[in-house]
DNA sequence: ATCCCGAGGG
DNA sequence: CCCTCTGGAT
């Protein structure tokens, strides 16, 4: 199958199994999907909801969060992965919101990288999610699911390759919708360690269940 | 033992 | 390129 076959083949499965597809992260406000995604590093987005309700209704918005101690804002953050560096990240981020951006979730991705705890990836949800830009942010998920079905090849070793990648063959109004469709793929049937292969629909010219098709066919 | 919507530093 | 940060679920 060719490659741009392959991509219209597996977008139009996905459409049909998610029908909604967007942010499983909890958030009222930009400011506070900018500090989720933060926090969602290397967590998954059930944890991280279980912390944000009482971490924003002490720390509201940049301004309270810009001046908060570190000792205080810590426990908030504490049962979740890498506490110290996203106390800290969530502290420097918010002074630089004051302090550069006028208090406001800037819409670039060169500025949304300046802030600490931003990278590429956080950075591109917020483009995509806040500013509705056409943007793939590559997450485990997306980078994972993306070479074992074959969006990506096995050259494209890094989440920036992979994102060239999606990004030369999804139709720019499908790239949000399928960045949605890519994680909850990953997350509830290619799951890294044991995915769920006997309810995908995508397994022919998949190099995971080409692979490994012998021990997963009797999950 | 491995994974979760990674980022920063060396 | 590498390494470190780091808690909870599976």
């Amino acid at each position: 199958m060719k490659i741009k076959d392959r991509y219209q083949w597996v977008l139009g499965y996905f459409s049909t199994h998610f029908p909604k597809a967007e942010t499983e992260l909890y958030y009222s406000n930009p400011f506070e999907l900018l500090v989720a995604v933060i926090l969602s590093a290397q967590c998954t987005d059930k944890r991280v909801n279980l912390i944000t309700p009482p971490l924003f209704k002490a720390f509201p918005d940049a301004q309270s969060m810009s001046s908060a101690d570190f000792d205080l804002l810590f426990p908030f953050i504490r049962s979740i992965s890498y506490p110290n560096n996203k106390t800290k990240h969530l502290i420097g981020m918010s002074q630089m919101l004051l302090t550069q951006f006028g208090g406001e979730v800037p819409g670039t991705l060169e500025e949304l990288q300046q802030l600490p705890g931003v990278g590429r990836k956080t950075a591109n949800v917020i483009l995509s999610v806040i500013y509705n830009q056409p943007t793939m942010a590559v997450d485990t998920h997306v980078y994972r699911v993306s070479r074992r079905i074959g969006l990506a090849a096995a050259a494209d070793r890094t989440p920036l390759a992979v994102e060239k990648k999606l990004m030369r063959y999804i139709p720019k109004e499908l790239v949000p919708l399928a960045h949605h469709w890519l994680i909850l793929h990953g997350r509830y049937v290619c799951l890294a360690r044991r995915p769920q292969c006997a309810n995908c629909g995508l397994q022919q010219g998949c190099k995971f269940f080409e692979v490994n098709n012998n021990s997963l066919a009797k999950v």
